[in-house]
DNA sequence: CCAGATGGATAGTGCCGCTATCCGACGAGG
DNA sequence: CCTCGTCGGATAGCGGCACTATCCATCTGG
């Protein structure tokens, strides 16, 4: 396959692609001579999950490059991997830590963890990205004047590591670390989506089951 | 309120402020003079919510000005209004009604609804922007070679079902439909994203207890 | 054998959320 | 009463970023 061919399979334009093997976040194809280059099934492949991060993720370029090396980098154990592609993936807003409302959010969300019993949540704290970024988004709903402490957000929890456990038995079901990897880059972009839009039409349904759908 | 003392207390730049007046993200205040006007805690209020919308949300400008017309809109009933606020947030992609992965994603959208019982779901279909949205991201896993079936959705479905319950209730807890949209446009914009945190906690968590934290 | 595609390089475009600057009108401190 | 800082209002410009348009020498296929 030749980029004409790639560019026609895939719907994005042959200046797009050039434009990704430029930025890295395509390999370059088989080198048949000066002017032509093979690519395969998988090129083909991972231009899809490019267009996915960037388009549906909104992931900034240089993130999902870095993301995509760490995907194809066997060097790392598979907890190193996951947590480093998921890490370049875009995370809620860093913390003010000069707000009073971070500090009480902080509680709250440590109060959670150990509530839920979550230990090594607990033992990683501020360093994970998530926890930070967590810390962050309840410091605005409180500052919003919205309540969001242990309590209320414990059954949510709850439901999150149901879904958890789902993910997990679904990743364990492939073989290789890179196509567990994969799988994680891939959910967190599109499948963390489907979630919410299930999310939503739950809302919808449940709403229209209490007050009808005038 | 005078406009520095809105841009200490928000954090936002007085340039900003001018720049969200001008675009109708944020009501005028109440004219003293020529030059000078006052702003309430209303506005500081709805000040920090344009500020999560744009930035934590990543809502277009003018989308966050339609979905908050929506919020102070009382014409309409309360079903409209949320739907129509939340309309205007950002959803998935549209689906490619060219790719054949598109059809296939839509047959077990329409088998997950019909397994779950989610009548009104169905009934509306295709007409809302949430439905459309679910079967475009379904399509993008098939086409990545992701299975995406009513089966493997089901469970998740369910969960999300159980957190759009205690959703509603918290909603109960507020008089007045304004109060309830703008929880609704909040949820849809800092909690939904609390959930997502809560999520890759969740695997964080689960993934260490299965695996340790090597 | 020649029209058209290919890889490679570089400069430019369009969008969008701000931001810098200027202006004439106030108004509080001295 | 003066004056210096701030106010609101308006307009033009900036910066980042994901592309996109153009050019070129080099192959390829009918």
């Amino acid at each position: 396959m030749r980029l004409g061919e790639l560019s026609e399979r895939s719907g994005v334009s042959t200046a797009t692609i050039k434009y990704y093997l430029r930025e890295g976040l395509l390999a370059p194809g088989r080198q048949i001579n000066a002017t032509t280059a093979e690519y395969g099934e998988d090129h083909l492949r991972r231009l899809r999950l490019v267009r996915a991060l960037i388009q549906v993720g909104r992931v900034p370029v240089a993130n999902a490059r870095q993301a995509l090396k760490h995907v194809d980098d066997d060097s790392l154990g598979l907890t190193m991997r996951l947590g480093a592609a998921l890490w370049e993936l875009p995370q809620g807003p860093e913390p003010d830590e000069a707000d009073p409302a971070t500090a009480a959010a902080r509680a709250q969300v440590d109060r959670l963890l150990a509530e839920l019993g979550w230990e090594s949540a607990r033992e990683i704290g501020a360093l994970s990205p998530v926890h930070r970024s967590l810390v962050g988004l309840v410091a605005l709903l409180i500052r919003l004047g919205y309540p969001c402490d242990a309590e209320l957000m414990a059954p949510y929890a709850q439901l999150m590591h149901a879904a958890a456990r789902l993910d997990l038995d679904r990743m364990e079901t492939y073989a290789s670390d890179t196509e567990k990897v994969e799988l994680a880059v891939s959910s967190a972009v599109l499948f963390e989506p489907v979630l919410r839009a299930l999310h939503r039409m739950a809302q919808e349904e449940e709403s229209a089951r209490r007050y009808g759908i005038v």
